[in-house]
DNA sequence: TGTATAGATCTACACTGTAGAGGTGACTTC
DNA sequence: GAAGTCACCTCTACAGTGTAGATCTATACA
């Protein structure tokens, strides 16, 4: 069995190399040189490159099973699973892509979804909508994190005066109207705090009034 | 001014190859073959291959904008924005994973921004929030899109049985108790509109009862 | 001691992005 | 017309990528 142990240190030698470097940089030839080894001699234990990028998912995914474990009222679980998700993003930003970009389906990913499933249930979502709204939330909290790490929210947060000033007059009215606040730096920890707060609002909304199943 | 002609070309064709054969297969030897010349005539207008992927976001973009400027009540326009996302994403499933990983601030990309922002405006949202409930609703459609083309969903939909009996009897009680939901097939078209009706009843929730403002 | 077996290695190949130097044609200016 | 300019394209070359295929090696068991 110390097979599956060879290839856990062979993903955390990537995932180390891609926090350090970026995924770029994981390359087979970089992975096999810190792990001082052959290219080759990673093959047998991750199959190929593609094989090498699930496992890195798989770690990623691995490391929300504590939170997934939390206990507490289930709106407490459902937060404590976004944060989370949220800072293991933080903690391997390059890696962290895979998640929306590779689907996984493997125990522990289903041990997450299943924690997300008990609290919606909990919370008074119907067993039908139960999948569709986890998707929901799921989607965005992965979403939200990409976009952080990713640059996607901070690129139209450099110099903002600048980028309306590309524009005539009326060309883009609302960010006329609002040129106040979009002049405000956004604290990113209080809007995704916001953020899960709103979907709360919406699961109260919508089956607040109902009985908590089970 | 012949140099943006022959870029958009460059740009059309790039796209068509990601449509034919994945992004992948976009490399600066495939796409100068399809274009009829060297790889290193295509330099000069996109400048490197980052470059060129940037081209594409905008090229994507730019297919937003007449959903962008469509009228209506604000709650139609927004619906109309998030369907025309995700149309996108379906005619062009390759390129549009670029939306999330690639940060843009391209001037259509402000403009598509401004008709959200105008919506939500128009909807009651106020000043202060408007740019994060935007993010928040373009997160999710991005995510959403992203997830589908990807087969972020679909991958825990293959077999929904096979996949709960890898696990003992409580090991993963969710999924148990919501057997009969999960074995049904999803309809993602309406799984999307009723997640647009959901982000609506948020807004109504929180915002609705106040006075559209101007 | 001999043999099976699982793993690492070495070599090689097709493919990637792109630097650098050299053409080639059409337009402008005398 | 001739000469010059300039934008565009081509050719060659190089370092780096994933990985197929054959070979070596060390450990475990008989």
């Amino acid at each position: 069995m110390t097979s599956a142990d060879r290839k856990t240190a062979i993903l955390d030698a990537a995932l180390a190399l891609a926090d350090e470097r970026g995924l770029t940089a994981v390359t087979m030839r970089a992975l096999a040189q810190r792990l001082g080894v052959t290219p080759m001699a990673l093959y047998p234990h991750v199959g190929d490159k593609d094989g090498l990028l699930d496992g890195l998912v798989d770690r990623l995914l691995a490391e929300l099973l504590p939170a997934a474990a939390t206990e507490g009222p289930p709106a407490e679980r459902l937060k404590a699973l976004g944060r989370a998700s949220r800072a293991l993003a933080q903690r391997h930003p390059s890696a962290y892509a895979l998640l929306l970009a590779r689907p996984s389906v493997t125990p522990d990913a289903v041990r997450v979804v299943d924690a997300l499933y008990g609290a919606l249930s909990e919370l008074g979502v119907p067993d039908a909508e139960v999948p569709r709204v986890e998707r929901l939330i799921s989607t965005f909290v992965l979403g939200y994190a990409t976009s952080e790490v990713n640059g996607r929210f901070a690129a139209g947060r450099v110099n903002p005066r600048a980028q309306r000033a590309q524009f005539g007059p009326d060309e883009v009215p609302a960010h006329r109207a609002l040129a106040e606040v979009l002049d405000r730096v956004p604290d990113w920890d209080a809007e995704f705090e916001a953020d899960l707060d709103d979907l709360f609002v919406l699961l109260q909304a919508r089956w607040g009034g109902q009985r908590p199943r089970s």
